[in-house]
Parts: C-alpha cells; sequence; structure tokens
DNA sequence: AGGTCACATGACTTGCAGGTCACAAGGAGG
DNA sequence: CCTCCTTGTGACCTGCAAGTCATGTGACCT
C-alpha cells in the first residue's frame, strides 16, 4: 500500500504520477520499466517517489487494485442484473462492457493487457490470488443461470462450456478493440459474435429476455 | 544469428543451452532474464557465452526461431491436406496438433506461450513482422475453403469469424493444455468444442468429411 | 519572529547485469 | 617439440537502476 503522504497529494500530482506508471509498466512490463523515468516524466524527485510508496511493487500494486476496483465497478451493473435476463442478453451486455470499459481508458486497458494471462508469473502469482474466483467463475455462474431456466441444450457440460466461453468472450474483446477501429466492422463482429454463441450453445427454441 | 561456434558445438552441450535458457526465458521474460544464472546452470564461462551469441537477443531470437519452425513443422501435415477434409475435421486436427505439440514438449510451450499475445511490445515488433502473415491468416484460409464447399451457414461474415475462431480455438487449446490434466475431461471438453463449432458455424444439413 | 513538522530534493551508495579482454588450454600440422 | 589457430575462462569494466539520506523549504502554530 502507498503511503499516507502519497494519498495526502493534490488530486491533479497523484493523478499524474498515477497515469504516468501505468504508461511504463504497460510499454515496458514491471521488470522492463524504470523510476528513474517515471520520475523525470512526472517532474518530481527520486526522494519523493520513495515518500508515496515502500518500492516500485508498492506501486504497481497499487495500480493493480485500482484496475481492478475500476473493472469490477464496470461490470456491476451487469452482476446485479443478469438474474431477469437471457443468457445470449446477459452475454452481450458483459461483452458491450468490456468494449466500453475499454474505450473510456485505452490506457487502463493497455496496462490490463499487459498483466493478464501473459508474463509476471512470478509477481502475479502474489497478486492473482486475491482476484482470481472473482472472473473464473462468471460465465459459469451465467450458464447455471442459463440452464436453470431452460436456455442450454441439453448435451451441454457446463464446466467445459464456461471455459470456453471465457476465452472466447475475453478474446473477442481483444479482437474488437485492438483491431477495429471502424465502427461497422465492429457491429457486424458482434453480430456475428452473438449468432455463433446461440446456434452453438442455445436451445434452437429457446427464450429471449424474460 | 548465433556464431559457428555455437552451431559446431557437441549436440548435447548445445542442446543443454538452449533448454537452459529456453526455461530462463519463460520463467523471467526477456527483460526479467539473467546471462550470469543461464551460464552458470549451463556450467559455462561467460566468456563462451558470448563466443556463441552476439548478446542475449541473439540467443531470444535464436529459440523464437526454432520455436516457431518446430510449430510449423507440426502444423505441416494439416496444412498440406485440408482441402481433402471438411471444416470440422480440420479444426479438430488443427486443435489436436496443438495439443500433442504442447505435451510434447511443454518447456517449448511455455516458452511460447510467454512471447505471444502479452508483453514484449518492443522487442517482438522486431521479430513478428517475419511470421504474423502465416498464422492470422490461416482460419481465414480454412474458412474460404469450407465456404466454396458449402459448409458454412449463409449469413456467415469470413472476416468477423476467422478472427472468432483463431481467438477460440488458441484459447480452447490453452485451457486444455494448461487446466485439464485429466485425459477424459479433455476429450469431453473437445466433444464440447466441436458441438459448439458445429451447431454455431456450419449449416445443420453440413457434410461430414469428403 | 521563531520553532516545528511534514514533505521535497537530488547527489550518493550499492548491487547487479550485460558485455569485454587478456590469457590458458587443447588439438592439428609441420 | 614448436606453432598456430580455435575455443574456453573468469576477473574485470561499465553503465544503470533501485533505494537512501542529509539537507532544504514552506506552511502553520505560538
Amino acid at each position: 500500500m502507498p503511503k499516507p503522504t502519497f494519498f495526502g497529494l493534490p488530486d491533479d500530482k497523484r493523478q499524474l504520477i498515477e497515469r504516468v506508471a501505468l504508461e511504463e509498466f504497460a510499454d515496458q512490463g514491471y521488470a522492463g520499466s524504470n523510476t528513474n523515468r517515471i520520475v523525470e516524466r512526472c517532474g518530481i524527485a527520486k526522494g519523493s517517489f520513495y515518500q508515496y510508496f515502500d518500492d516500485k511493487k508498492d506501486l504497481l500494486f497499487h495500480l493493480l487494485d485500482k484496475m481492478v476496483a475500476e473493472k469490477m465497478a464496470s461490470l456491476q451493473p451487469v452482476l446485479d442484473n443478469y438474474k431477469s435476463h437471457s443468457f445470449s442478453h446477459n452475454i452481450e451486455a458483459l461483452f458491450e462492457t468490456g468494449i466500453r470499459y475499454a474505450a473510456a481508458d485505452p490506457l487502463l486497458w493497455r496496462f490490463g493487457r499487459r498483466f493478464t494471462g501473459g508474463g509476471m508469473m512470478d509477481l502475479l502469482m502474489e497478486f492473482a490470488a486475491k482476484y482470481r474466483p472473482v472472473s473464473t467463475d462468471l460465465f459459469g455462474e451465467l450458464l447455471l443461470h442459463a440452464e436453470a431456466n431452460g436456455e442450454l441444450r441439453d448435451d451441454i457440460d457446463v464446466p467445459s462450456v464456461a471455459a470456453l466461453l471465457t476465452a472466447f468472450v475475453n478474446q473477442a474483446s481483444i479482437t474488437v478493440v485492438e483491431r477495429m477501429t471502424n465502427e461497422q466492422t465492429r457491429t457486424v463482429f458482434i453480430r456475428q459474435m452473438l449468432l455463433f454463441l446461440e446456434h452453438g450453445v442455445l436451445k434452437h427454441s429457446g427464450g429471449n429476455d424474460l
């Protein structure tokens, strides 16, 4: 945790430090990052940095915490309401939430990408334990709800398909955000994704929103 | 490119160096890797290292080249024969090839994972240009063939679905390799994946192998 | 004004990692 | 046995990056 001094900083200065650090970690990764470069680009002294943070890791973990908190907050509306909607509506909502989150703050998105599903095994292990259960079980939860609701084909194995769905939706988001700048290709892509999902997972007589 | 001296080394010594380096890079990433640790674990002198390689990057690129070459070789049978098989057969073949590749050499797999779709933007850019077109277009190619063959639903947008498929199959492989050690859960998972694909992408009257 | 305290500062220390070099060892050919 | 050439060696050099510390500074209280 950053020291009290850091949280006592004027908002603009604190935010500047966070943005600069976010960019540094997003671009260079943890091992490649450089505190000298960070303080220089913030226009603060090296010593000040260590009045705010115990060490480099402390800063990284603070940013990871913030990122997770924001992601959870942006997901909250979907998490709160999924029980009163159909499966495909929920998937679409989840997906669009992810896209909007990325569009709202591309830097935070890049940072998140760097630190999920890639390197960092050593450091991340320390961090991941806190949050792992949340994201892994989300799709399983949606599927169980859909199953109870009679929306699923009878031959669906929930754990397998939950793993597939997680992969599928995550990667689809990445594809849209990073490769499809054109609004129209995005729309087409999203429709294609939903068609793919519905015809693959749902009974063909399956219901719409409840 | 490594220096001639390296290729003149006795096989066991050369392979030892490659294995140790593969592990170092897989575990630590590029920025976190350490040549001192590598030479120590190989039981060779620091100076020798620089008789084999220009620098650390030279070693990394050599390993990346080898990895790509092996991956291409393992994919070759599928690439050679896809025109005489159905779409879902091709996907299954591709998928199982990936799984077998990972099982045959878990260390090489871990190394590959670390350096694809994660960090490394800086260094990888330099490397990726050589190979990018190959993997991105593979699924597009399979889809075009399937389309010409009348296997696809009429409302499929090939570029969109190619992107989805790439993501889907890659992530499905990762899920199987890294999370499913039990043989039976794997079998179930693969069947589920194919059901998912077929009902999502193919006409319901779609054909089997030609 | 004087004192105190929290915060800011940047030269400095320390350790380490990439890369070098002068020398040693060994083998092939005369 | 001497020579030359290729390969091996590890102490050393150099630069850099994390983290420290003695000192400066300004706000606020008395």
